[in-house]
DNA sequence: AGCACGCCGACT
DNA sequence: GTCGGCGTGCTC
């Protein structure tokens, strides 16, 4: 008879940070006291040769496992739970609904350190205080040492300061503060967790049209439960107020706000609009911040020091303390959709997360995605339109210019050029929109017609003169560019097409005497030339701004009067059904940068297809109307939102095992039979070789998302069980939003 | 994901 | 005769 194993009976199920889609049991250290530990928890494990850090999701009597194979905790980590019930019954949701391993989606939600089992203590609290000597003293004493005399006089006039507090206001207080710690004018206090008393700066609140007013209200009204608003408002229209009048009400009752963003570059400026308006805490958390900051903010949104949490993407999991609303800004960007690996969407999760903690979400943009309206128009989320621009802005008007038969210098129509000269002679701006860069897309022989291609992928190499180089956008291939044509030596090599770098040369040779800024990836990669190209912009330094897809998104340049859009085309014609949605929001977007100021702006689109019905219904008839009509199309063609979408994807090195397991997926799919699920494929995916790697696809699709998740549910195991998935990268894409 | 076990080719 | 290739299977 085996010896009972000791301890307090008790069995831990946790998930461990592996690719497996099942939660291990251990067993509780001994005198484990079922009321010391929770779910949320970290804790070592004997895991396989070594040891794994931990996450405990479930404490439970039994295990189905006979009790022997079971192996003791090695220990525990924390004391307290890093992670509420709410936050582990969310990220148990997420894993289920994306099928991601549990494992894998906690990680997702912990700072690195704390992932790898690092103490989860802020650094304490330190503080520099006066002493009764320091308060009572003149501070004119000090007159001698500047420095000494300006910190004593700052500290006189604030309480304790940390660290942190200092190296924001002064440089070089290290020494200073040493020699008044000498004098003992000044001591040390070691706080404790001292909760930041809410100090709320509204005095300079803006006045708000009744619109603006109608939103604040509609959602103050609800906050303490569940609803979802959607806030729809032009470039101008006055959103961000709107939010920051609405988190102050949620300050007000003592509660968080989270702010997520779709890009990196938009945290700086609501950062500042933010710190300007509130006295209270703000925690930053996005990719590049270092993993030290950002387990700062982590660790103070969770003990409620901080009091926002304004992030992007990945910041949606970090556990709070007494979270109060969400707040989704340009949630139509796909930024919000993880595209690699944990394939969630910020902006839908944002709604589970809200449901289950019953708080409100509040998702703004300009461009609403076309599945949020449909939730608005069936009245799931409640609809708040700021039709106007605040202040005196006007509206920019729009134009289709149609370049067929038209004079073209470089994808620059003559009648384009001339609004160009008129916009520059009133010492306006001009921002012109092309989403390719490089200089072209298209290497081609005029001899014989070879065309330079990427040997590891289905796509033409593209050419960046400037570094005088072939480059695939989709690897990492790059070459010196050629001048003989290596099939049949001629020198008659010639680029075809238009990227940036070309209109840039040609903008720099028709206005010499303008100055022209090129924003794309290519010279926005060092670290801080946006943010100087973007100041040297707005202090009216720069004429002519170029740019790609970077420039829609959140800048504001006052002075731009002109926007043109050189091909507007290029968008017209895709297979993914996304494409109409994502360039109308483009258009609406890109048209948000004119006109700013008290001057009214014009968008110019350069187009062949003057009449088609995408351009014609947004121009004439707006953004809202053009999603009617877009929407309608999906219905009738039972796309989503009128349908559920899952994109099994895979790729493998050689060409014939990504479609063996595809079929085989169809085959056990249809084995489990579920009628109301449509199964597409395989097929190869539209760029069906990419960086050396064959790639295919199979899509489900059903009516009810119900019967699609139980078929994946059921699928899911018996595709981990094959051995054919081990020879092969394959991936499961829960509501795509790029079908490539 | 790691990591070991296991069964077939070129080396001291 | 052995070292080591990566296919296969397992981890409470």
């Amino acid at each position: 008879m085996a010896k009972l194993p000791s301890g307090s009976g008790l069995i831990f199920k946790v998930a461990l940070p592996v690719p497996i889609y099942r939660l291990f049991d251990y067993l509780a250290p001994d005198n484990t006291s079922p009321h010391s530990v929770a779910p949320g928890m970290r804790l070592e494990v004997p895991f396989g040769k070594g040891k794994k850090i931990a996450f405990l999701v479930e404490i439970v009597r039994h295990s189905d496992l006979a009790l022997d194979k079971l192996k003791p905790v090695t220990r525990m980590l924390d004391t307290q739970p890093l992670l509420s019930a709410k936050d582990v019954q969310l990220l148990r949701w997420v894993s289920a609904y994306y099928h991601h391993p549990l494992g894998g989606v906690i990680s997702a939600a912990f700072p690195t350190a704390l992932r790898l089992g690092k103490s989860a203590l802020l650094p304490t609290q330190k503080r520099y205080a006066l002493t009764e000597a320091g308060k009572t003293i003149d501070s004119l004493q000090l007159k001698r040492a500047p420095k000494q005399k300006a910190l004593l006089e700052l500290l006189q006039t604030q309480p304790p300061l940390s660290e942190a507090d200092l190296s924001q206001g002064c440089v070089n207080w290290r020494s200073t503060i040493k020699q008044l710690l000498d004098k003992q004018l000044v001591e040390i206090i070691y706080a404790d967790t001292t909760s930041t008393v809410t100090r709320l700066v509204n005095d300079d609140a803006l006045p708000c049209n009744p619109q603006q007013q109608a939103a604040i209200t509609a959602v103050n009204d609800s906050l303490g439960r569940f609803a979802v608003f959607l806030l729809e408002g032009v470039t101008g229209s006055g959103k961000t107020e709107v939010y920051m009048q609405i988190i102050c009400s949620v300050l007000a009752r003592g509660q968080q706000v989270l702010v997520l963003v779709p890009e990196i570059t938009l945290t700086p400026q609501l950062e500042e609009r933010f710190r300007r308006r509130f006295a209270v805490n703000i925690a930053i958390a996005h990719s590049r911040l270092t993993d030290t900051q950002r387990q700062t903010a982590w660790l103070n949104i969770r003990q409620g020091e901080s009091a926002i949490l304004l992030g992007t993407r990945s910041a949606l999991f970090t556990p709070f303390k007494n979270l109060g609303l969400i707040i989704l800004d340009e949630e139509h960007d796909s930024s919000f959709k993880q595209q690699e690996g944990f394939r969630f969407s910020a902006r839908d999760v944002a709604v589970v997360r809200a449901k289950m903690l019953g708080i409100p979400v509040l998702l703004g943009s300009a461009t609403p995605s076309l599945e949020s309206l449909y939730n608005a128009a069936n009245r799931r989320y409640t609809l708040l339109q700021l039709p106007e621009r605040a202040g005196a802005a006007i509206a920019p008007i729009l134009q289709l210019l149609d370049i067929r038969n038209k004079k073209i210098q470089e994808g620059l129509s003559e009648q384009l050029l001339a609004e160009i000269a008129k916009t520059l002679a009133k010492n306006e701006q001009v921002l012109l929109f092309l989403n390719r860069r490089g200089f072209a897309p298209t290497l081609i022989c005029h001899s014989c017609g070879w065309v330079a291609r990427c040997p590891r992928c289905d796509a033409n190499l593209i050419i960046h003169s400037q570094k005088k180089q072939l480059r695939c956008h989709h690897c990492a291939r790059e070459q010196r560019l050629l001048d003989q044509c290596p099939a049949c030596k001629s020198n008659e090599l010639t680029a075809l097409g238009l990227g940036t770098e070309r209109v840039e040369n040609v903008l720099n040779t028709l206005f010499a005497d303008k100055t022209v800024v090129r924003l794309d990836r290519d010279s926005t990669q060092r670290k801080g030339s946006l943010e100087n190209y973007l100041a040297q912009i707005n202090q009216g330094q720069v004429d002519i701004i170029l740019g790609t897809q970077m420039l829609a998104k959140g800048h504001h340049f006052p002075n731009v009067t002109l926007v043109a859009i050189l091909d507007v085309d290029s968008g017209l014609f895709s297979i993914d059904f996304h494409a109409a949605e994502k360039l109308a929001q483009m258009i609406v977007q890109v048209s948000g940068r004119a006109g700013r100021g008290e001057k009214s702006g014009k968008v110019v689109m350069q187009t062949r297809r003057p009449d088609h019905p995408l351009l014609t219904t947004l121009i004439t008839e707006g953004y809202n109307s053009f999603a009617m009509t877009a929407l309608a199309e999906r219905k009738q063609a039972l796309l989503p939102p009128f349908s559920y979408q899952a994109l099994l994807r895979v790729h493998a090195a050689d060409e014939e095992p990504p479609q063996l397991f595809l079929t085989t997926v169809l085959e056990l799919a249809q084995s489990i039979g579920n009628h109301s699920v449509q199964i597409l494929g395989p097929v190869a995916a539209p760029m069906a070789r990419r960086a050396g790697f064959y790639r295919y696809q199979l899509l489900f699709q059903g009516s009810k998302r119900r019967e699609l998740h139980t078929l994946l549910e059921a699928l899911m195991p018996k595709i981990t069980a094959l051995k054919l998935a081990k020879k092969v990268r394959w991936s499961l894409d829960v509501d795509p939003v790029d079908l490539y």
